[in-house]
DNA sequence: TTGTAGGCGTTATCAG
DNA sequence: CTGATAACGCCTACAA
């Protein structure tokens, strides 16, 4: 006696003495007020009894939805991603979704794989966090019809819809809190220019820095190639290498900021005593660091369920424009900034 | 002209000029071999052509196998999970399965419903790694004949297989780097214990001080209620409310290790100068602490690719003895613990 | 209000 | 080696 096999809807029709398409319509709650109270009641009673789950992969097949949506990322364990994907998940579940998650590492040909085999799946659309300014695929497939949403980036030339967190004004708000202190030398560490986050962070900063007035230094700015603890290591070591040290350092992103804290110490330099620094946003733990970074909260979790409820709207009407949200950021100001050395 | 649909194996067969049947054997990889060559390239072509993708929902119907398992969690937000995440994807899709994932908030309801919410979806296993000692429903479930494997957790009186970090050993490193430092009065801020990993550490705990030959003060355990911070600090308040502050403190987790520096910043108590301090899981980040937190780093990533592996395993061979994998864990000496005050 | 018939896209089984 | 047929579990006309 092996684990007897889910009851399927025949066994709960001829429990309760009726025909399947009854129990059927009996159990679909859109379809129940067709039938007969007593009849649904005993339909109903038998479902529980034999403690009768719809066969979700059959109902698929029939209706040509899955009820369950893809979600490309580059790393689960990039704690960027979790509170978008719990964000996400939380708002799909309740309204009945799966989330089904792949990552790609970044890396194209593994995207379509993984693409491929979620649509596969039959996957009713796709939230896209991987971070590509260009996407050959997404383009493409956005082109067909298949429904995606993208979070915390944007894809050059297609208009696919997407939500956002405003890079632009978290960079303002970075720089113009670190002018505030009296800071004139603010270096910016930028993250790779083929992301959208990377490249408009830097566009940001340069229209910060005109906006505050300050002279637009080319060798106050320095490229990582990742956001990583090592490429923003490598990139402003560049930078220190090419000019006098800045007064204050914005760095694309948190983790490039600690790559940032690593070259300081490297260097005897004191943060902020010598160098303040900003990063974005907000990772956990991150306020625990000596010295407390001062960075740009981003609401990753919001992003998240928005980019859920927008995919959700779209899954319903497919002819809604490719409307994209921006949410806010907020700075907050730890001990990694001060005003500059007397 | 809207997104044509993806194309059925029935229009590829048609393209080819063979049967149904036929291009179904060629383009299944186990089957194609008895098509003869001529013919396989045809089908395949005529595939290729069309962009064919074969319908994971309707071979699932047929074959009742989704190729997909469940992971059932507490939070994807809390650190602890995304590596184990990541190992369990990655062996899986490697297998050709995919990850459906879903978040319980250790809300036993909720749980519930999201099992039910993935049976119905015919997932073909369960990877969970909610906490809870004692869990009617997966140990029912697994009774029934569900496949499941365990991650970081056993329950109590059923024999579930199981992935885990070697809790006793982590916590008996712990302690024996304590002794070996000089320390004699070494307190324990235990995890809840109505979860396995808790339970656990608490009682290698006992073991090692009794195996250092060290006296059971039953005042040098306080017990948090979760694995929180918030907790930590509570329940470190609560011993210290009752007894001099030891010399060490053996944290049941890195979360409640934070609490506890919390506390010990409150008392004006130094770390290591005052009070030694170890954690549990090496948390991305707390090596940047100040003091950088002792800890032991346990491998979430292989116990979640370890416990894909058997999951798959077992569905392979559902009569296979289910057995318990213990992982090895490694003590990181940093800088939150010194000898004890003179 | 309930039943009949047919099909969603695929694969298993059997015959040719 | 290839084709015919039925079936997986459910849903949706349509008919009764």
């Amino acid at each position: 006696m092996t684990g007897s096999n889910s009851p399927t809807l025949r066994e709960v029709a001829e429990r309760a003495g009726v025909h399947i398409t009854t129990a059927s319509r009996a159990l679909n709650p859109s379809t129940s007020s067709l039938v007969r109270a007593s009849t649904l009641r005993r339909v109903k009673a038998a479902a529980r009894e034999l403690r009768y789950q719809p066969n979700a992969i059959a109902r698929g097949l029939k209706t040509a939805r899955s009820m369950s949506v893809g979600v490309l990322l580059p790393d689960l364990t990039n704690p960027l991603f979790p509170p978008i994907v719990r964000g996400v998940e939380d708002v799909l579940a309740a309204a009945g979704y799966t989330t089904l998650i792949a990552n790609t590492d970044n890396d194209p040909r593994r995207q379509g794989t993984l693409f491929d085999s979620l649509r596969a799946r039959q996957v009713d659309g796709f939230v896209v966090a991987t971070a590509r300014r260009e996407d050959e695929l997404l383009t493409e497939a956005h082109r067909e019809g298949v429904r995606i949403v993208l979070v915390n980036r944007r894809v050059d030339r297609a208009d696919i819809p997407a939500v956002i967190g405003d890079d632009q004004s978290g960079i303002a708000q970075a720089v113009a809190h670190l002018v505030e202190l009296g800071h004139t030398r603010i270096g910016h560490v930028a993250g790779p220019q083929n992301t959208a986050t990377g490249l408009a962070r830097l566009r940001a900063y340069r229209q910060a820095v005109e906006d505050a007035g300050l002279a637009a230094d080319p060798a106050l700015v320095a490229r990582a190639d990742g956001f990583t603890e090592a490429e923003g290591a490598r990139a402003l070591r560049a930078m220190l290498s090419a000019t006098a040290v800045p007064t204050a350092v914005v760095a694309a992103n948190d983790m490039i900021a600690l790559g940032c804290l690593d070259v300081f110490a490297e260097r005897g330099l004191g943060c902020p005593g010598d160098v303040s620094l900003v990063g974005f946003n907000d990772t956990p733990f991150i306020d625990r660091l000596t010295p407390a970074l001062t960075t740009v909260r981003v609401p990753h979790y919001q992003i998240g369920a928005e980019a859920a409820r927008m995919l959700l709207e779209r899954l319903g009407d497919p002819d809604l424009p490719a409307k994209v949200i921006t949410l806010p950021v907020t700075l907050v100001p730890r001990a990694s900034t001060a005003p500059p050395r007397g």
